[in-house]
DNA sequence: CGGGCGATTGAAATCCCTCAAGCTCTGTGG
DNA sequence: CCACAGAGCTTGAGGGATTTCAATCGCCCG
């Protein structure tokens, strides 16, 4: 089975076999991780990166009165902490929200690609780049989308980074979020949430059943959410 | 005057004399815009990437029914769209908060860096890191946070963003942004912003009278905006 | 069968937005 | 030196959107 960071970053750019060596190469340790535990915590200082290989994951914020703020979800082929390379200190925890498989990168040969493989750095430099552009696309939607909006503006997201992995069949995919968790995604009560996501359910644009996602209505999703893809910057082109 | 970039990276690690004319001549011109200018719009492709070497700048994204939401302050240091570099096409607009001083720097310069600069590569990474970890912080704000201390919030953030650059004289610093603009980076209609500033001001904790900003109980602003810097990753160390 | 988690509902209380003026300050032209 | 226009700030009022509180329901698992 491919590394689904390599099939991440050919979406983007081509990777060379030398390349995907390296990447490969890169994974000291596999390990699998039950649902609903800390991968990193606020305050670590690790010295490996986590990239994500199955399952979901989210990064999160907890506030003295015990709100909270998911700030991103993760899927496979994502890195969770590589940015902890560079800034050293989580500023935020990263937690499963599903069985993961996921994979231990060393800083330490982080710091070597670097050093002997510009092109290589430069995709991953990339990655965490689009890790940004989904942040900013998440500020649109907490600052001036109705929440029907937002919940549709996620799937929409969600529904084409997992087709990129092969993960949606037939408008059908998986998607282990609670609606508690999903209002702290939103930023929104548990309560409302349930109520925007029934709105959405009951134009027919939507189903989402337990931990299953389908999408009935594509047009008519995007539409509502205003969804630009752009953001997920899907091109092939020489970075 | 040496360039706000190199005294943001070096308040982060160590840079070398050699660097430090690196950046330097990276730089192939200098330009003066007014205010309100865009400086890079939605849907560009630039060949060049712009540095801030003075005045405000801001990120925004305009939605189809006129909203507006602002994703990041920039002040001078910040590399406004460096991630253009790797994502080629913009997904937002970046415009001039205030008259502003702006250096060019060609993508294929940036290029040459990765190529052999490697320490210095990872000092730019960096840099979009931060961008990245404030925007995570927004999320926060804009997701959980009560109108008075995303405000709160974001004054103790450009405060000391400011400080780091000698910007603020006995806690009082310029801060060119209307109450519009407040708003769209805060996620909130212009009268609720006016009603919320007001509160703040009330309690003593803040003035703010046209682009004058003056933190009269920096104790307490940050108690409100429950203020933790870490996410600025102030730290000098090897990276 | 009892628990426990997650989803759902109703109702009341707030919060925040919209609409619609009015106000203040500043720069400009007469 | 004053009147005026424009931009930005401020205020009041009303209504819709969200939150909070408090149950209840449904389903899976031991």
């Amino acid at each position: 089975m491919t590394n689904p960071l390599v099939l991440k970053l050919s979406r983007r750019d081509r990777i060379s076999p030398e390349e995907e060596r390296v990447l490969t190469s890169a994974i000291t340790q596999v390990r699998e991780l039950p649902a609903d535990q800390d991968i990193v915590s606020e305050g670590d200082r690790p010295t490996n990166s986590i990239l994500l290989l199955d399952g979901f994951a989210a990064r999160y914020r907890d506030l003295a009165d015990g709100r909270r703020q998911i700030t991103s979800i993760h899927i496979a082929g994502d890195f969770v902490d590589l940015h902890s390379f560079l800034l050293k200190t989580m500023d935020h925890g990263v937690f499963t929200m599903s069985p993961c498989r996921i994979a231990v990168v060393p800083h330490e040969t982080l710091r070597e690609i670097t050093e002997k493989h510009p092109h290589l750095t430069r995709l991953l430099w990339l990655s965490t780049l689009i890790d940004a552009a989904i942040h900013r696309e998440w500020l649109v939607s907490l600052g001036r989308r109705s929440p029907v909006a937002r919940i549709a503006h996620l799937i929409c997201e969600l529904f084409v980074r997992l087709k990129e992995l092969g993960q949606v069949e037939s408008g059908v995919f998986s998607l282990p979020v609670t609606q508690v968790e999903l209002g702290d995604v939103l930023g929104l009560s548990t309560v409302h949430t349930n109520r925007s996501l029934q709105q959405l359910r009951g134009e027919n644009v939507i189903t989402w059943r337990g931990n299953i996602v389908e999408v009935e209505d594509w047009e008519r999703l995007q539409q509502i959410a205003q969804f630009d893809p752009t953001y997920l910057h899907l091109t092939v082109t020489p970075r």
